[in-house]
DNA sequence: TTCAAGTACTATACAACACATAGTACCTAC
DNA sequence: GTAGGTACTATGTGTTGTATAGTACTTGAA
C-alpha cells in the first residue's frame, strides 16, 4: 500500500480513455501516444501500450495501417472504427461522471455522518474489546 | 471490452480515494460508506469495501472503534490515521494532477500528430500487408 | 557483405485489485 | 429458542498494468 502503487491504480482505470482521446484526434502510432501522453504527465510504458492497442484493435475499437518509417521499421497507425467512437463517447461520458462525484464527495462538509458520537459503548457486549483505537492485525 | 467493465476499471482507481475522503470528514462504518458513495452515483458492494478497509487498516491509515449498534451486532466505526491523512492528501494531489491531465489531452485540437499522410506506402515492403485496414486477428 | 545499433512490435510470466459468493457471528423479536 | 436481519470474514476468479525478454526490420559502416 505504498503511494506509487495507488496512483499507478488511478491512471490505470483512465489509460483506455486517453489513448483513445489521442487516436481520435488522428492517426498515431505508439510511440506517439507514448510521448503525448509523456507530455501530460502520464507515465505509460511500451508493456502496457502494445498489449492494449491490440486489445482494443480486437474489439473492433481501433483499425490500423502499416506506413513505411525513414528510420527504422514500419509502423502500425491506429486509427478508431465507429464502434470506436461510440465507445470513446461512453467513456467520456462516464468520465465526466465520474469526476463529478469525486468533486461532489472531497468538496462536501464534514458532519454529516458521524453520529457515532451519540452511541454509548456496551460496557458488556461479550466479543467487543475495550480499546478505542485497535492496532491488531487479524489476518 | 464492455462498457461496464472499463467504467469499473475507471472506478476502480479513484475508489481508495473516495472512501477516505468520506472517513476523512468523520468516523464511518462501511454501510455508511456504502450509502454516502451510492448517494454519487458511485456504485461499491461489501465485497469491495470490506477488503479494502482492511487493507487500509493494516496499512495504517485507518483505525477503528467498536460501537454497539441498536439493530444488529456492533459496527466498526473507521477513522483516519495521521499517516491516512497524508496518504489522503497525497491521493488528492494525484487526482488533481490527472484530472488536469485528462482535461488537457480531452480538449486538445486535432492536427499535432497524423503526419503519417505524408509518408508514402512502400511498395515493395517484405511483410507489409496492402490493404489499408486490416482487420485480422493476430493472437 | 556482414555486423552492430536503433526502432517497432510481440510474447510470457507476474502482481494487484475489484468482484462474486459463501460463510460466520451477533442481535432482536416473536 | 428459533427465525430473520445486520455486520463482518474468507476464498476463488477474471481483468489488467507491468516487467522482461525476444523477434523482425532498417540503416550505416567496416
Amino acid at each position: 500500500m505504498n503511494i506509487e502503487n495507488t496512483q499507478s491504480q488511478m491512471r490505470k482505470g483512465i489509460l483506455e480513455f486517453c489513448i483513445l482521446s489521442i487516436i481520435r484526434r488522428g492517426e498515431a502510432y505508439p510511440s506517439d501516444i507514448v510521448d503525448e501522453m509523456r507530455g501530460c504527465n502520464l507515465q505509460i510504458l511500451e508493456g502496457t501500450l502494445y498489449p492494449l492497442l491490440t486489445r482494443l484493435k480486437n474489439a473492433d475499437m481501433l483499425t490500423y495501417r502499416w506506413v513505411e518509417s525513414n528510420s527504422g521499421p514500419p509502423r502500425k497507425y491506429f486509427s478508431l472504427t465507429p464502434k470506436g467512437e461510440e465507445f470513446y463517447n461512453e467513456l467520456e461520458a462516464t468520465w465526466n461522471e465520474l469526476a463529478n462525484a469525486v468533486t461532489r464527495l472531497t468538496t462536501k462538509k464534514e458532519s454529516l455522518v458521524s453520529t457515532a458520537g451519540n452511541v454509548s459503548f456496551g460496557p458488556d457486549s461479550p466479543n467487543i474489546p475495550t480499546n478505542t483505537s485497535t492496532t491488531d492485525k487479524q489476518e
